[in-house]
DNA sequence: TTGTGATGTCGTCAAGAAAA
DNA sequence: TTTTCTTGACGACATCACAA
């Protein structure tokens, strides 16, 4: 499975033991032949971890068993593979094992995997709660305090202090900030390293300097972004400092409501031309490239287009990946869980195959 | 105290899968 | 076919443990 370092997890529920201290492949001596056994087996679900169950079987090679767990019937199929071993082998192990070594989908292997089996493996689901709460969030703070991915993390302002100069920025999806950053400056870092912590936004007190850099600050300019400066000098203005004189900034609003913002160079703002077709949104402005003539400038504009495509893209993303490492988290505790029961099962599955065997042996003496 | 390596988290981009 | 979703890969940064 790509991303599990080339290792393909089993978890089919093989009843087969292999290992070396396999009573079973080192017992040269017991008869390797199992017919008809009648025993009682204490398994532990898979799906309902520490719960011992009672396990009334009749196993025959290539028969099917009922295990009744916990109010739920389960029915496997086991077949013996020659050396001894039982091996599970019903429907159900070929259609994860597909599930498995497709690329994976932690939301979906889990929810396919728990709808096969059993509800004891939680499904997972989209955080409703989580997302109310980052559009509370988004709904509660001032408009004027948010900020766009890219540049992002600049959320920006007293909240009771709406700006005078109503320079038109900074629009857009919430950005958290690290706690221990917000403590140490009042700089807010740039592309890349926008954010850490969901639970915290960084507000900018009157007389504080915010600086909205980027990491490679040549590429952002030369694609038309500019590192900003916007000093708040404590008379509640606020200036873009490194905004060259005459720079526009093209806002824009998402789908979601959230809003966006491009800046473009004094150079080369008379080669756009703004408007506002019918076909988008309310709020959304189209900038067309008119004029452009030579190679290099088509390249900018496409360059343009595309940062403007992932700038749009990245909030969504980011959260995207939140979720995914989530469900990747919990993905792998639902693995390690499942480990762990499978040992359990396999051990006692071993011991009980030893007492059988025994048994078998001993009532064969006796006759 | 300082430097360093290991480890973990996050944001971002790209590519493929899935949905519309 | 286009758009959206999902996730691997990568780099940046934070934190911790450890040695000098």
């Amino acid at each position: 499975m790509p991303g599990f370092g080339g290792k393909q997890l089993e978890m089919d529920g093989s009843i087969d033991d292999k290992s070396e201290d396999s009573p079973s492949s080192s017992g040269s001596s017991q008869p390797q032949n199992l017919s008809t056994v009648v025993h009682t087996i204490t398994a532990v679900p898979t799906a309902i971890p520490n719960q011992p169950v009672q396990v009334q079987s009749v196993i025959q090679p290539t028969q099917q068993s009922v295990i009744q767990a916990a109010g739920q019937i389960q029915t496997v199929q086991v077949e013996e593979d020659g050396e001894g071993h039982l091996v599970r082998t019903d429907p159900d192990i070929e259609k994860r094992r597909e599930i498995l070594s497709r690329r994976p989908s932690y939301r979906k292997i889990l929810n396919e995997l728990s709808s096969a089996e059993a509800p004891g493996i939680a499904k997972i689901e989209e955080d409703k709660e989580e997302e109310a709460a980052i559009t509370s969030i988004q709904t509660t703070i001032p408009s004027y305090v948010q900020t766009s991915g890219q540049y992002g993390g600049y959320c920006i302002k007293e909240p009771t202090e709406p700006p005078s100069h109503q320079l038109p920025i900074i629009y857009g999806p919430p950005v958290p900030l690290p706690p221990a950053r917000m403590q140490d400056s009042s700089k807010v870092r740039g592309i890349g390293d926008a954010s850490q912590d969901s639970s915290s936004y960084k507000k900018v007190t009157a007389g504080q300097t915010i600086q909205i850099a980027a990491a490679n600050q040549n590429e952002l300019t030369t694609q038309g972004l500019q590192t900003i400066t916007m000093t708040n000098a404590g008379q509640g203005a606020v200036t873009a400092a490194a905004m060259p004189a005459g720079t526009t900034i093209v806002q824009y609003t998402q789908g979601d409501g959230s809003q966006q913002f491009v800046t473009v160079p004094a150079g080369e703002v008379q080669a756009y031309q703004i408007r506002a077709p019918s076909s988008l949104p309310a709020g959304v402005v189209m900038a067309t490239p008119t004029g452009i003539t030579s190679p290099q400038q088509l390249a900018e504009e496409s360059a343009r287009k595309r940062e403007l495509r992932l700038m749009k893209n990245r909030y969504k993303n980011r959260e995207a990946a939140r979720e995914c490492r989530r469900r990747k988290k919990e993905y792998v505790k639902c693995l390690e869980t499942r480990v762990a029961v499978l040992e359990q099962q396999n051990k006692t599955l071993i011991e009980e195959l030893k007492s059988l065997k025994e048994l078998y042996c001993h009532k064969a003496e006796t006759e």
